[in-house]
Formats: C-alpha cells, sequence, structure tokens
DNA sequence: GACAATGTTACAGT
DNA sequence: CACTGTAACATTGT
C-alpha cells in the first residue's frame, strides 16, 4: 500500500517533470477526477510544474498560475513514467514528449486541481498532524500530542490527524519495534514506551524511504520497480511465521477494520 | 460469487 | 463540543 515511504519515493522519482508544461491528459477512467474531466484537461492545459512535494499520502504538484494538482494513490494507484502496465487509468503528456502514466488496479485514487491558495482549507489539509520524519516531530512534541489521548496505539497511528502518513503497513511495523501491543491504551505507557513508539516510528518510516517502499501487492516506483522493504518487515502480513525477536507465532487480530499483526510476547499491553 | 484488501469520511455515541 | 469508535464506500483479483 502506498504510505508515507511509497509516496516520497514515487515523489522523490516525480522530480524529474518539475519545468515540464502539461499538453494534453488522456484517461478511460473518468471517474478517478475528483471535477468534470472535460474541465481538468482544459484547466491543466500549458500549465508548468513548479515544484512536487508530499504532504501525508497526499502528492502535490504545484502548477504555474497559483494552480496545484493534488493525487492520492489510496490502495493501488502510482505513476509510471517511461514503463506501462495493464492497469493504467490517466496518461498525461508532456510539451517536450514526456509521458506519465497514473495506473491503479482498484481506481480508488483520486486527482484533482485546485487553487494554491484555498486548497488546504478545502481538502482539509490544515487538519493533517505533523509530518514525522521533519525535524519539527520531537520527542517533547510526540509527547505533546499523545498527552490526554485516550485511544489505543493503533487507531491513533492510523489516524491522519495526529501524525500524517502512515497507514497499515507502517503502523504495525512500529508497534512491533517499540514492543507495544496493537490495543494498548496510550495514555497507560510508561515514558520508556513512549519514547520507543516515537523512535519505532521514525526507524519504521526512515527504513521504507531508505528501501524505497514495502512491494507486498502491486506497489513498485515510476519504473515500475519494486521495493525492497517487504524484506526487512517484522510484523506487517506475518501471521502464522514465527516471530523474529522470539520465535512466537505472530497473531493476527481485526482493529478498525484493517488486518494486524503482531507478536503475543514480544507486545505488551502495560 | 463471496470475500479480502485499506485510506478516508460520514456518522453514531459518549 | 471534543473526542473516540464504527460503518460504509470506492473496485477488482482470487
Amino acid at each position: 500500500m502506498p504510505e508515507l515511504p511509497e509516496v516520497q519515493t514515487q515523489v522523490d522519482d516525480l522530480q524529474v517533470l518539475v519545468g515540464k508544461k502539461f499538453l494534453d491528459v488522456r484517461t478511460d477512467s473518468e471517474k478517478i477526477f475528483k471535477m468534470p474531466y472535460k474541465i481538468f484537461v482544459q484547466e491543466i492545459r500549458g500549465l508548468k510544474i513548479k515544484s512536487i512535494k508530499r504532504r501525508a499520502k497526499f502528492l502535490l504538484f504545484f502548477l504555474s498560475k497559483k494552480k496545484i494538482l493534488i493525487v492520492h494513490f489510496r490502495m493501488t494507484g502510482h505513476f509510471l513514467i517511461d514503463a506501462e502496465d495493464p492497469y493504467i487509468r490517466a496518461t498525461f503528456e508532456f510539451s517536450d514528449g514526456t509521458i506519465l502514466h497514473y495506473s491503479d488496479i482498484r481506481k480508488f485514487g483520486c486527482v484533482c486541481l485546485s487553487e494554491v491558495d484555498t486548497y488546504e482549507k478545502k481538502y482539509g489539509f490544515d487538519k493533517l498532524g505533523v509530518e514525522p520524519l521533519e525535524d519539527e516531530f520531537t520527542f517533547d512534541k510526540f509527547k505533546e500530542i499523545i498527552k490526554g489521548h485516550k485511544g489505543t496505539v493503533k487507531p491513533f497511528l492510523l489516524s491522519q490527524k495526529f501524525i500524517a502518513g502512515i497507514g497499515n503497513i507502517y503502523a504495525d511495523e512500529s508497534a512491533f519495534i517499540a514492543g507495544i501491543h496493537p490495543l494498548a491504551k496510550l495514555d497507560k505507557l510508561p515514558l520508556k514506551k513512549q519514547e520507543a513508539l516515537y523512535n519505532a516510528i521514525r526507524e519504521s518510516l526512515t527504513r521504507g524511504v531508505e528501501n524505497r517502499g514495502t512491494t507486498i501487492g502491486e506497489y513498485v516506483d515510476t519504473k515500475g520497480e519494486r521495493g525492497k522493504n517487504q524484506y526487512s518487515l517484522f510484523a506487517y502480513k506475518r501471521k502464522g511465521l514465527p516471530c523474529l525477536k522470539c520465535g512466537t507465532e505472530m497473531q493476527r487480530i481485526v482493529v478498525v477494520q484493517r488486518g494486524t499483526t503482531f507478536c503475543d510476547k514480544c507486545q505488551k499491553m502495560y
């Protein structure tokens, strides 16, 4: 699934598009455009890409004329440059001939065009939590965020309004690395475990980025190449396999409708 | 042909 | 009202 590391990998790859000008767009799946497709094409033609950034799991293309292209991959979306697969839903052509494909098996992803001045309010970017790999996400900041938080660890990690960019893979990994049960109550965690969780979040996400993402289903980079982080996972999708720390069989439960894998012995409730 | 996969949002409940 | 938890939705491969 595209989470922070996968989206970051794509954004890094997409930097080759900065400075290019949109010439045309084609699609056979108009529904992924969150506005009338014809208007979208009309508006984006001739606009130039000034910069490409990531916020949470969103890709933000800052364009000329104060426009912004916002893309979310949801479960199975990704971009391809000079590469193809059977699930291309939209194709962007640039004035220099460069071709950018948007591929998405499930078609849950979305693409829309907005205004630089208003998109944050319009799409709720102002409600997103802190970026976990930025310098501002210190342990002090983390303690502040969890202060008075009554909920449990996994739903907290998945919610985008406290910390942005974590999904099912990195939530399970973070809880495992910290040695905390996914259903442990946040306000019951001793200080040392809070610190362990903070470090685990940074560690799992950083490793994910270094490994260019986790490819278990379909995620690939813009060249269609697989990530390598699936070889470094401790918990995600390891149900029934021996825990890599203690050898105990890994358990699977469902939390907020997400499959959740953990080690009963290594991950405690406190 | 039922089901599993999951990020987001709308909504119910406290 | 702020916060937490749950259900529904998008679609397709197995």
